[in-house]
DNA sequence: TTTGAGCGA
């Protein structure tokens, strides 16, 4: 057999210091805290002083620009003790140091769910009182915060809306659902779930369109079923079935209405309703492209999901003997741990490119394997 | 009215 070479397709060294710390969230308790929103010119030895005031601090360091030793506007801070910490996060949030309040959370150097925005949410029309600390207050009633913020000018003054990002989704749903439109400091909140600028722009369900797309039609229901149906709704420019050369129906179809209002009506009240047993689905109608780009976005977020899982425990195996089959690869491999996925690539006639991919299910059972 | 930015040895 010819000799296998072995290497991480990401630095293992990276992965298993996520998994050494775990964020300090969950059961993973961690000493280890990223302070952030830092003023410029504030020191290690400030904050080593602050910190110190509640417990036992092994470490601090302002993180600087290699070449102009500038100030990157965080630090980390390291406890003795995970308690420490804790308190710390607790006690010292939001503490001003240069005039500028600091922002305390736990080192988590894995981006994953900082990037995602998962369980994140914007609140607005906030009374210019509510600070950083009542916004925290309130909001961690629902669950474990990983990071708040109140939005300030420069001046330091509430621009009345911020952010809460939670460590799980279930608890973002809770606290859309328990604050959205009540009243804080009689001022009647909105709260709902963060959207970057795109996504609002683009927003879906935000467009006006006249062009209503029908599908799941039944194979008898026809454009005079259809304009019966959505006449309802006001006055139609076109309605069309889309079938085939020999006539047959294709099942779906669009109706195009003068006004965008009536189009928007009849999507809201006819989608999901059932017509000869078919529950249709209603939506405004994309044109190919928009479609088209659409689906390309959800199959890359489907395959950027599935690197991330495997971020850390998937090793790329190169210089296989062509000999050398899936489950022999899995034979292999399996000594070092649980193999969760195992492939060797082929060409299009069935041939050994003579690499391949096993995917184990912790990153240390990988570098096991990168080391043994 | 208002939808950030962010992780080392």
């Amino acid at each position: 057999m010819a000799q296998v070479q072995v290497q991480p397709q990401a630095p293992v060294s990276g992965a298993s210091a996520v998994a050494a710390n775990g964020g300090g969230v969950g059961q993973f308790p961690s000493t280890s805290l990223y302070v952030g929103d830092l003023e410029t010119n504030v020191t290690d030895s400030q904050l080593f002083d602050l910190f110190s005031q509640v417990g036992h601090v092994l470490f601090v360091r302002v993180c600087r620009d290699m070449n102009t030793r500038r100030s990157l506007g965080y630090a980390y801070v390291n406890f003795g003790n995970p308690m420490d910490a804790m308190r710390a996060l607790d006690v010292l949030n939001f503490t001003p140091l240069n005039n500028k309040p600091i922002r305390i959370m736990y080192s988590n150097r894995d981006p994953s769910a900082r990037k995602s925005g998962t369980a994140n949410i914007f609140i607005k029309n906030l009374d210019k009182a509510i600070d950083n600390k009542a916004l925290q207050e309130t909001f961690s009633a629902f669950g474990t915060i990983l990071s708040c913020k109140v939005a300030t000018d420069p001046s330091g003054q509430s621009k009345g809306y911020g952010f809460v990002q939670f460590d799980r989704e279930e608890a973002a749903q809770n606290a859309i659902e328990g604050l959205n439109g009540m009243l804080l400091n009689d001022k009647q909140v909105y709260v709902g779930p963060f959207l970057r600028k795109h996504e609002r722009e683009n927003s879906f369900f935000k467009t006006k369109f006249n062009n209503v797309f029908v599908k799941n039609l039944s194979n008898s229901t026809t454009e005079e079923d259809l304009t019966r149906i959505f006449g309802e709704y006001g006055k139609m420019t076109s309605v069309v079935v889309m079938r085939e050369a020999d006539g047959k129906s294709k099942c779906f179809g669009f109706v195009n209405f003068e006004n965008p209002d009536d189009a928007a009506l009849a999507v809201q009240e006819l989608n999901g309703k059932k017509f000869d047993d078919k529950e249709w689905f209603l939506g405004r109608a994309q044109k190919k492209a928009e479609r088209e780009q659409e689906l390309k976005v959800r199959f890359e977020q489907s395959m950027k999901e599935t690197a991330d899982k495997f971020q850390g425990a998937n090793l790329y195996l190169k210089n296989l003997d062509d000999s050398i089959g899936d489950e022999k690869l899995k034979e292999l491999f399996s000594v070092f741990g649980t193999i969760t996925s195992y492939k060797v690539m082929r060409d299009p006639n069935g041939i050994s490119r003579g690499s391949g991919f096993v995917a184990f299910s912790t990153p240390e059972e990988a570098s096991r394997a990168l080391s043994g």
